[in-house]
DNA sequence: TCATGATGCGACTATACAGTAGATTTATTG
DNA sequence: CAATAAATCTACTGTATAGTCGCATCATGA
């Protein structure tokens, strides 16, 4: 049944509350990383009892849960931003997303969840919220690889689905926070040379027509 | 004061030992990693009492910097068998490497750590066995790296620290344990894949002299 | 203004885990 | 073989943390 009413004040302060938890889980998840991160911790940054958020989720795994699923929710706004752009080709759009991930990592706003804590997975796997996000976005971003395999702008000896966890794995690629940890480069900088990286790898890439002088 | 007399019986066993509680504490950290790794599993694996385990290491962030210890000396030691074989370049032997980090990782046996626990990291700087080899190894790589540039297989825009840090990484790559998930590709063609991805990228090579047919 | 039901909270429990103390075994040496 | 020193083990402590209980508070609707 749906609603027929305008949201009450009162729901509107509950979902002021959970947002502001799934904020902060976010924010730690991005620092700390899921097992460093408590639930009192979770509570105080949002400015909550933790019984009180307890009402709202039932387990830390589900908290978790709900901040990937907005990290997928914006990762979703941001790729239908790119398809409202005709003059972009599938190629181009990818790239866009490898760089708007990349932002986000640096601006310390990704949150990453461990691949090994078997409890966890296991709770996201079940969460349907959280799956069926996964499966949209990786539908589109999947898209977008075949076709550009079709216009050669794609490796085509490569998998899709490898293409699609590389896109993914720069959540979490570990190269960014040594970069700026570094402290010699900007994060502009940083942002352009990893996508570069993800993309067109660490070798140099063999100059267009380099063989003319060779080939008679 | 150097040792005079050849190890005895008795500390031969004692060697046996921390050698067996490494592996355990390499093998844990491979699967589970460092936060979910406890100590009474690692003694438990190692077939030792957890007492008994806090006599050789004095903490667990300890056990975790005698495992990375472990694996740097072995990643030294494959190095120097790469610079062995006169007939390989620098790039090469960065690609090797590349290739055998991912072939450690994807075999179960890479150690890793997580970046994020301030407490582990300040353990492990301050472990002069860790940093010391942390550092030769670097090096080493690092003069591959700039030799790479300089002939011109490496890409010469990107800081040299970036390139290696991208090494490194390859022994926390996401994607390899998705793709063995998948269970739809052999080893050998995943750790190729791979390699690929990181010198290339997942971009369609330009081809040499691609632009023959169209420069008069 | 009062009844009500949902939401919030302080204080609690249970448990898992890092680290320790003291008894016990074992290799070594005279 | 006896004395010793070192290493190991069993059983423990202290603490951090996920999750809960029961009472208090507050918006809402009559």
């Amino acid at each position: 049944m749906r609603r027929m009413t305008a949201p009450s004040f009162k729901e509107k302060a509950l979902q002021f509350r959970e947002d502001a938890i799934v904020e902060a889980v976010n924010q730690l998840l991005a620092t700390k990383g899921y097992e460093l991160m408590t639930v009192d911790e979770v509570a105080a940054l949002a400015g909550v009892a933790k019984a009180s958020l307890y009402k709202h989720f039932s387990s830390k795994e589900d908290l978790a849960a709900a901040a990937m699923v907005r990290v997928l929710d914006r990762a979703m706004a941001h790729a239908d931003t790119l398809l409202a752009d005709p003059t972009a080709n599938a190629f181009e759009r990818l790239r866009a997303v490898v760089r708007w991930t990349l932002q986000v990592q640096l601006s310390g706003q990704m949150p990453t969840l461990p691949a090994q804590n078997s409890k966890l997975v296991a709770a996201l796997r079940s969460n349907r919220d959280y799956t069926d996000r996964l499966m949209t976005l990786s539908d589109t971003l999947g898209a977008w690889i075949t076709e550009g395999q079709s216009t050669g702008h794609i490796n085509n000896d490569m998998p899709p689905e490898l293409v699609l966890y590389t896109l993914y794995a720069r959540a979490c690629d570990p190269v960014l926070g040594l970069l700026k940890a570094s402290g010699a480069y900007s994060d502009v900088k940083i942002v352009e040379w990893l996508v570069t990286a993800t993309l067109s790898g660490v070798a140099s890439q063999p100059k267009r027509g380099a063989r003319l002088a060779i080939v008679k």
